[in-house]
DNA sequence: ACCTATTTGTTGTTTAAGACAACAAGTATC
DNA sequence: GATACTTGTTGTCTTAAACAACAAATAGGT
């Protein structure tokens, strides 16, 4: 009996913007599912069987899907055909960091296929990171037939990017600050090109393939050397802010102690829950994550139990409050926070529901990440598919 | 060149659901903006003019709107017409506090015609309040013409309720748990009942009609008596959780102090920000908003000032937090916050800003509501508003 | 006072696209 | 092998928005 307040859109629909939208939900949901049956798409558009099979002919001819029978028996009745992402259509995923830009083919079907890591001299420049993706890129580009066709770049951007026209606004751990990104690497490639903030490119990806599939609110955090980061959805949108610099959940405040983290803040998340800590603690100096989870896990130490068990009452009070603020049905964790997760789930819960209002957190779950190194490599591609899936007949697809 | 990722909604739109769509949104402009020409909705919607002209004319078939020739010169050419919602299209809104329910009547224009307020017993039950309120609800039915049709009732809580069967989880200072609401006032009186959080309905009353017009991004905090509670509009889309307990913004701890809120949870916003320390320093024992206001800007003690700066130091922390996870555009202060916002704007802004990410903050405004007392008014009349807009011509308006 | 340019409202016609109905195709069960 | 059931296909119907032509109402210039 409770309505929600609709958003207002102000645009009012003509004939031809039903057809976008009819296109783009049947082809959003290939997409999303990966390969689906043609009965499901009419069961779940509510569409007639008649439409669908005509939007699915016109997305077969603008060449995003193909249609192939179904195996196995689906039951009684004429068997559904099933309906897949065209395997030739495919976007770019380009993911610099501090020693590394690693450039990433997915299809859109979701399927990472080729993953080159260029590692570069520490503090590389973004030109620096351009012209080497702009050569992996070409090189690739190369190797695809000609019926390969391009939807675009998806950057991950491990700091803040202005919605509005693509810049790296600042980006702490690469020193990277205004830097027009987009711009160059389109310039470099003849590609359109599109940023987002890593953390919430890894929302995204978990949202749509990963662990909360089906989730409409969500809070994600991620943490790695750079600090930690965060993305929200709510409502089945991500939470983007005015210009874009929504997320930053790990330079929230949560204890009058007067640590830093990596942007200067005072008693933040970031500032408690650090990897630096742990790998002091364990006396590692550069160790993947794999290689601090097995320590975190194998811990049994008092002194080793008490630092996780800190840092779990600090990310807990971090966490109660993204569950105050947002009543997420889901909350993901990534990288080493996994670990410090599956260390002591029960105790990380029990802490975040002590910390926040039994309302709020009366179903909340907390989950570990399900996409590991594909993380951000499907999160950045959603960004080129995005726009192509939202405007199926004028998008145009680039040649290989 | 950043795409938003768009939400999924999945479902396929059909000849009627586009007609559903324009009807909405043209009942939805009507409403916002009180009275508008048709030249307007026509450049708004996009849609043609004789597309408008029909809509307009169902609208009006249907008792919602009303055109009459507008006034004033508008320039060269035939002039257009003005479109008003129809003046006998209202809502009621019911607001429980803790010592009276106010009880008010709305029109489709968004204009408080009607208002009154029943002192009741200290701690009423739901059962109190929900009979008082049909009570006074029955009467003011009596004195409506056989014109006026009721789109249904909006309540605000102040407290938790969920949204998906209209029951108050928890409004601790009423002391009401779990409380079927909208169901026993739907028997009263039937009419449908929606409810929504007070906060969360400021926040929608301050973005559709107050200082935040138009605004996509938007935190709202609103202190009374009863503590601190917040709403947060995102991409135009308000912010509302899994079960509809999102945007209890007070209880967002951001100090290690010892000190509880309303709620038990130690170092929050609430539990540093709090109108009874004000009252006790000034000595004042039950004082109106507006008192309160007099004497904080009357202050010249050191002590006062101080006690006012330190509150405005933990409002500040908040504040920041909320600018660094949600990117606002827009920051509006009500209840007794804007008392304290106004002793100094600037040092509170620089405050917050010296707590968040430059990008986050940088655009960032704060600003005071507008709404003075029909925040929660207009705020709870909407949600019947707002089912009847979004369904116009399958939404039955009940009789006088 | 009259004429023209401009904008808006109205009306009849055209067009796009989803719904619908009838039929064909393919599967499972008895 | 007959029957029930589900799905795909095709042609027709229906809805509603776009479009075009005209009428109405204003401002400004002569």
């Amino acid at each position: 009996m409770v309505s929600n307040a609709g958003a207002v859109t102000n645009r009012g629909q003509s004939s031809d913007s039903v057809r976008q939208h009819n296109l783009s939900t049947v082809l959003r949901l290939v997409h999303l599912n990966r390969e689906i049956l043609r009965s499901r798409l009419t069961s779940i558009t509510g569409l007639n069987r008649s439409t669908v099979s005509a939007l699915i002919s016109e997305l077969e001819e603008l060449g995003l899907v193909v249609e192939s029978e179904s195996q196995g028996s689906s039951g009684v009745g004429r068997p559904s055909l099933m309906v897949k992402p065209n395997e030739n259509v495919v976007a770019f995923s380009v993911n610099p960091e501090i020693d590394a830009t690693t450039v990433s083919v997915v299809t859109l079907s979701g399927q990472v296929v080729e993953r080159r890591r260029k590692l570069m001299g520490s503090h590389p420049s973004p030109e620096d990171a351009v012209r080497v993706s702009a050569e992996v890129i070409a090189e690739m580009r190369k190797s695809f037939g000609t019926q390969v066709k391009i939807a675009g770049i998806g950057v991950s951007v491990p700091g803040q990017v202005r919605t509005s026209d693509g810049v790296i606004r600042y980006a702490p751990q690469l020193g990277w600050v205004e830097s027009a990104f987009a711009t160059s690497l389109s310039q470099e490639t003849g590609l359109d090109v599109y940023l987002g903030n890593d953390a919430s490119l890894g929302c995204l990806a978990e949202a749509r393939f990963g662990t909360a599939k089906n989730v409409n609110d969500l809070v994600f955090l991620f943490a790695g050397s750079g600090g930690i980061g965060g993305g929200v959805v709510s409502n089945g949108f991500t939470v983007g802010g005015a210009a874009g610099y929504a997320g930053e959940l790990g330079h929230m405040k949560i204890s009058s102690s007067g640590r830093l983290d990596y942007s200067g803040l005072p008693g933040t998340l970031e500032s408690l829950v650090r990897r630096e800590d742990l790998l002091d603690f364990f006396k590692l100096y550069v160790a993947t994550d794999e290689e601090l989870d097995a320590e975190i896990k194998s811990s049994e130490s008092p002194r080793a139990k008490r630092l996780i068990h800190d840092q779990l009452d600090s990310l807990a009070e971090g966490l109660s409050n993204l569950v105050n603020i947002f009543n997420p049905e889901v909350i993901v964790l990534a990288g080493f926070l996994t670990s410090l997760f599956e260390f002591d789930p029960d105790y990380l819960l029990t802490q975040v529901k002590k910390g926040s209002l039994a309302a709020a957190a009366e179903r909340v779950v907390i989950r570990k990440g399900a996409l590991g190194s594909d993380l951000l490599v499907l999160g950045a591609a959603e960004l080129p598919f995005d726009a192509l899936i939202s405007a199926p007949t004028s998008f145009t697809l680039k040649p290989a």
